[in-house]
DNA sequence: TGTACATCAGTGAACGCGCGTTCACTGATGTAC
DNA sequence: TGTACATCAGTGAACGCGCGTTCACTGATGTAC
């Protein structure tokens, strides 16, 4: 039974999002095809129609999850000054963690990037290296650069370092320590945001190190 | 054919050992009990002669990581002065990136332990609250407390959370931008050494926010 | 100390199942006339 | 505009494979005498 053109690329679509929600709550290798078809309202049968293999789809789905937090990201900083303190509460929220279908790709996939490399990896290198850039442009004093300077550079990488690694964490302890899993989120934000206001985040007076020459 | 005791015993680490390494490398969905079993040398039919499950098996190997790693930081703490710069140049360069199977258990599986929970969720918490307990104790300057206040524990959540977020953000795009990933790792070790130099990582003036009563 | 035997660590084969992938087929869509 | 037909999105069944788990069996260990 053939579909018309725009009714198969919604099809399409369904499947890139029921993806994207799937594997971020339970990893690339936690669900299979037949899952995430069934999910979207299809028999596994006509996935390789659309898709080349499983990492294509992952890839795909992870390029998407990365899009719809930069569209989020992009909103928080055009609000006014660049205000960031809206944008940690949500992000360091329990409803974000207890949400990684519909949250963080970098938190969720990060690590399966990792072990991949490949198109996932692709797709996850290109998200993160637009996040920091977007983070670099816009100074937590509200005003927006063009070209970012080391130390723009610096605040971008150690914030979006923090909040990954707070989510992170948060998330491996929910179920054994709730209370320290709080914690870690509430605490976070509040070190994140008292260093965004004052300018202490920098690196050491003496520039970069070595080392940073790779 | 039966074996010593020693001989058990000694065979039991082994396969906790293997699964160690090759969870925190592929993920604990991504290693069967044949390959864990084929590496500790023996045929998977015993398995279940010494381990209830494979999620038993997972949660030992996380605990077993988890230790190794908190004897690593007792060691860089205990030395002098609370060296911490030593043990940050360690894990954040481009050897631990590259080695998770010898690596870092949280930024390794902290992800699985998220998702699975049970038993893998409580060696994963357990060893979160002891890397978070040693860290508070041990001030930057070098004196050890024996009560940490609140700002002592932040200090200590901030270190970790941006210590398993930059490992993880530089591995996730570690093949397909290495330059940046090399750039995460170097800047996260500035800014951290930097920020325990100077006593700046500390919440706001205000004390902890309301959110963190949770 | 020496022998007889119960224990049990580890083997090897098998199970049902879901995986990623393939393919012959169906029938509505969209085009050619 | 109306009809005839080629296209191709999606179906349903099947494939070989590795998974977690089970179990009857083996034979060296360690104990009882």
């Amino acid at each position: 039974m053939k579909v018309s053109k725009e009714q198969s690329a919604a099809n399409r679509q369904a499947l890139v999002d029921a993806a994207a929600r799937l594997y971020r709550e339970r990893g690339v290798a936690g669900v299979g095809l037949a899952e995430i078809s069934r999910e979207a309202g299809f028999t596994h049968g006509g996935f390789y129609g659309r898709f080349d293999s499983k990492e294509a789809l992952a890839a795909e789905a992870c390029a998407a999850a990365m899009d719809m937090g930069q569209e989020r990201l992009m909103q928080a900083l055009s609000r006014h000054e660049g205000d960031l303190g809206e944008l940690l509460a949500r992000y360091l929220s329990p409803a974000h963690r207890d949400a990684p279908g519909a949250g963080c790709a970098m938190a969720a996939l990060g690590v399966d990037a990792a072990r991949e490399g490949g198109q996932l990896g692709q797709a996850m290198g290109d998200g993160i290296a637009a996040y920091l850039q977007a983070l670099a442009l816009h100074r937590p004093d509200g005003t927006v650069v063009e070209a970012p300077q080391a130390e723009d550079k610096a605040r971008a990488i150690h914030l979006l370092s923090a909040m990954v690694g707070a989510l992170t964490l948060s998330r491996a302890c929910a179920s054994a320590a709730p209370e320290l899993s709080a914690e870690i989120l509430a605490v976070t934000r509040d070190v994140l945001t008292a260093g965004l206001a004052q300018p202490t985040l920098r690196p050491s007076p003496g520039g970069v190190s070595p080392a940073s020459a790779a």
